[in-house]
RNA sequence: GGCCCUAUCGUCUAAUGGUUAGGACAUCAGCUUUUCAAGCUGGCAAUCCGGGUUCGAUUCCCGGUAGGGUCACCA
């Protein structure tokens, strides 16, 4: 095949493509900036919600990049126009926003586009594509194929019966020395064709590679003629992955690992093109443990592969963020131990320190990095989570929320400004259980639904005694200490130990210990036999409500 | 099945050719002039198996096994 023959097809299947690949080449030119600069991006496509897995390459890529003073980009790559979903952009962008995923270039956010080395939508890049096509099949380097599905289909079938490895290469590859003739032929019958790579590579060669997660690896050339431009004139994954990163300027790819073993194709179409390959780094997946098994996390069999339910859940994003950094540098850990108020964006993180293995989803860690987090919050910033959580999920309660303000900010202080603030709230979606005892109508509704039961040893006669004597007793100005003193005084009023010690040498003086007082009002003030500190519980309730719940509980025993 | 990758407590992991194999989460027990949460103290718990190299291997090499990924006109 000579070359003024591959001229010949090229122009014969792309004759409105005349521009050259130099003019692209010209157009974006290598970005000014220190060599230390790491120029990553993030390429989702917009198939449905985000995926946490793309969240943890979108956060690991966002942090590389800002943390060398480079640049991260976000590529829309909507290139499978079956799978693509409406408003699907929208979802991720909106979703990154939430983490705060800091895009330089691109669209930054739902109305924001910069555009310095785009188009950043592949669909938009048809043209660039066509050029770089164009240009592969004038150097003898990729060629129309013509073969329909379905021959496929018949092929690979074959190659299995055969137990021989599939594929399009070789022998196998029917139309790799296609004349013009031939070309002309299958079109003017109308037969739709794909552009496949003209390999040049053998399967038996290993080359070795370094992979900055993997380390040193050993790879397979490539010697399948893989389609690099579909019927409908939309590029693959891998033709596109290296004609946008090469324009782009991306120095560090920072993708999942399912893509290790198609890296021997892309390797070879960077050279094809005499391109200085980027730097690699494949990421390993996060799993789910599945009947003694792992495995990937599935968009389609687990909810919690969605970004979505975390939202949903509650999870304050920052948890997400700072779970995930756990998974990829597990010395975030410590650092953070040693940094207790420090920014997470302040974490230096480190591909070599990856794991090269993927790690088990651990909702039990996610939770206690939750727990930590809102625990170090102020009222005034769990106020405003709370808030923003119910307006999107729970409407009833938000109504509630805005509306007690004041109150809210002063139920969220209890024991929260202190060396070593309450943990008792995981996410926003538990805030509800855990105060509602602070509204009359929630409090009302609850003891309707549910059974309240107040210590075995004390009978109901001995509970409403205790209740309607302390509603008398009950001096809300004292401090927490002088309050319990005088608990205990009213405690032995009733025949109670003042201490446990006491009641435990002779259990048969008393009725109980103050104890099972403070169990008595706790109970009845919160129906919950667990809760905050009851002094300040009662403090924030007010000593009016204090003794109306009372008497409430003491009616409804 | 071919190719590639991986292997330390239940989970995430640290470490070294010589250690009582360390930490965190989870779990269990105890402590605290009121429950819980937190905190503190302590307990349980791991180097996949078999060969080599070596005075000595969890660490290096080989084999096995197990797990993961991939083999599309999807990304």
């Amino acid at each position: 095949m000579n070359k003024s023959e591959n001229k010949k097809i090229a122009n014969t299947l792309f004759p409105h493509i005349d521009s050259s690949i130099e003019k692209y080449i010209k157009k974006y030119p290598k970005r000014d900036l220190p060599t230390t600069a790491k120029i990553t991006r993030f390429g989702p496509s917009p198939t449905g919600f985000l995926h946490i897995g793309g969240l943890f390459t979108a956060i690991v890529s966002e942090r590389l990049a800002h943390q060398s003073k480079g640049v991260f980009f976000l590529r829309i790559e909507d290139t499978d126009k079956k799978r693509e979903v409406k408003d699907g952009v929208r979802g991720i962008v909106s979703a990154l926003e939430k983490f705060e995923i800091k895009i330089d270039e691109g669209i930054k956010s739902i109305d924001k586009k910069i555009n310095k080395y785009g188009p950043y939508k592949q669909s938009d890049r048809k043209e660039i594509y066509l050029t770089f096509i164009k240009y592969l099949i004038e150097t003898g380097n990729a060629y129309p194929c013509f073969c329909s599905p379905e021959e496929l289909r018949i092929k690979r079938k074959s190659q299995e019966l055969q137990k021989i490895r599939s594929g399009y290469y070789g022998e196998w590859a029917l139309h790799r020395n296609i004349t013009l003739d031939e070309v002309k032929n299958n079109l003017t019958q109308g037969r739709g064709f794909v552009i496949r790579l003209k390999s040049n590579g053998n399967e038996i060669n290993k080359i070795p590679f370094n992979d900055l997660i993997k380390g040193n690896i050993s790879i397979r050339e490539n010697d399948l003629d893989v389609v690099l431009l579909k019927s409908d004139q939309l590029p693959t994954y891998h033709f596109a992955h290296v004609v946008d990163d090469y324009l782009m300027k991306t120095t560090h790819i920072i993708r999942g690992d399912e893509w290790l073993s198609s890296l021997p194709i892309h390797l070879q179409i960077f050279d094809l093109f005499n391109w200085q390959a980027p730097y690699y780094a494949h990421i390993s997946p996060i799993l789910k443990s599945d009947n003694g098994n792992k495995r990937k996390l599935s968009k389609r069999k687990d909810t919690e592969a969605s970004v979505e339910y975390y939202f949903k859940e509650g999870y304050p994003s920052d948890a997400i963020i700072e779970y995930l950094l756990n998974i990829a540098n597990p010395n975030f850990e410590d650092w953070r131990y040693q940094n207790p108020n420090l920014l997470n964006t302040e974490f230096e993180i480190k591909l070599e320190k990856f794991n090269k293995s993927g790690a088990l989803f651990d909702i039990n860690k996610l939770s206690n990095i939750s727990k930590d987090i809102i625990a170090k919050m102020s009222e005034n910033e769990m106020y405003d989570q709370t808030l923003k959580w119910t307006l999107e999920y729970d409407l009833n309660f938000a109504k509630k929320v805005s509306k007690n303000k004041d109150y809210l900010l002063k139920i969220f202080s209890v024991e929260r400004n202190t060396d070593k603030p309450r943990k008792d709230i995981g996410k926003w979606s538990e805030v509800k259980n855990n105060i509602f005892y602070f509204f009359n109508d929630l409090f009302e509704e609850y003891i309707s639904k549910n059974m309240i039961t107040y210590p075995e040893i004390l009978n109901e006669n001995t509970v409403k005694e205790i209740l309607t004597s302390y509603i008398k007793y009950y001096n809300s100005h004292l401090s927490k200490d002088d309050w319990f003193s005088d608990l205990k005084k009213f405690a032995e009023s009733l025949g109670f130990a003042s201490n446990i010690k006491l009641y435990k040498q002779k259990p048969n003086n008393y009725k109980g210990c103050v104890g099972d007082i403070a169990m008595v009002l706790r109970i009845a003030l919160t129906s919950k036999s667990m809760a905050p500190d009851l002094h300040e519980i009662m403090h924030v309730m007010g000593e009016e409500n204090v003794k109306e719940r009372l008497q409430f509980s003491a009616n409804n025993i």
